[in-house]
DNA sequence: ACAAGTCGGACCATTATGGTCCTATTTAGG
DNA sequence: CCTAAATAGGACCATAATGGTCCGACTTGT
């Protein structure tokens, strides 16, 4: 349901490894296409997204090669998977997409709507950093939680307050 | 990259419709068809999939038909999702998929793992009335948040608590 | 007995996806 | 100034996933 696609991960990949080399160093496809063994043509079109995305910038000719235009920390988790995902929707009907062909007798419209923006917000906290800094913080998000329980749950927010 | 289903969005209407009736209704495959305007051969195998997960009970024979088996503040928005997902994960390799093709050499997997917690932890607390009571949380929630805010971020569950 | 239902397998058409191939364009270095 | 190294990007294809249809079996109230 969640699931991202390839070019997604590629470019999650590709940010996390460009991420842990020094700021300014200059990796070329190349390179990043054996370290982390993805395919060079299509890693080369992810690259090419990611700088259309102002994530990162490359420059060309011999030599060349793509560096991260800001630090991990100011690089969202939505800005790099956003170029491969053709819509950051729950639903096919929103409220935005007037073409859908059941735009009048969708009912489910507005929750879905509403969400979608609940999720969205929950992402937009989320950095790169989480990428590349080794993880203390895995082992507090997995408490479970019954659903209807009584207390008041903020701990949810307990890993994207640390990354924000 | 997060849509679900088509099969997912006709199981929602499906518990959104029988919701809105009484809950000792019986309602056909037939008459939920032509009101939802939802082919009938599939959303019948829809029915089956939320019947087999416990949503919904079904009577054969004449006069058969299905209504839920719990009130919609007691069917959680994944109860109804998740047998139309096949995995309700961000991305392919996760620690729990060992037959993934890349296991070891994914370096993703840890912090995806992680978000793919966090993410479903977020949708444990939504419940199916949102669906059918008219929406007066639809307000609160699209309040945007510049990333990196230093006020601490407790807002984003004011939802969740609602339906909670 | 019959009709109204659910149950569920087999199958098909279309689309989306992941990936390859090929060609241009830019640039550093000899 | 030529060549090799690199990005930029279009065209194309094979496979898988998806949404949908068709059909038969079983159950049950009238």
């Amino acid at each position: 349901m969640f699931k991202v696609s390839r070019k997604s991960e590629y470019a999650l990949m590709a940010v996390q490894y460009l991420g842990r080399q020094p700021r300014d160093a200059i990796i070329s496809v190349a390179e990043l296409s054996v370290a982390e063994s993805i395919p060079q043509d299509i890693l080369a079109k992810v690259l090419q997204g990611l700088k259309r995305a102002g994530v990162l910038t490359a420059t060309k000719g011999a030599g060349g090669g793509s560096r991260l235009s800001r630090s991990v920390a100011e690089i969202r988790f939505l800005d790099v998977v956003r170029p491969f995902e053709e819509q950051l929707a729950v639903v096919n009907c929103q409220s935005s997409a007037p073409d859908c062909d059941r735009h009048d007798c969708c009912s489910l419209r507005d929750p879905m709507t509403t969400l979608n923006a609940f999720v969205l917000r929950q992402f937009e906290t989320l950095t790169m950093e989480m990428f590349v800094t080794p993880p203390p913080w895995l082992q507090q998000t997995v408490r479970t939680q019954p659903m209807g329980g009584s207390q008041p749950h903020v701990s949810g927010l307990s890993l994207s307050r640390r990354l924000g």
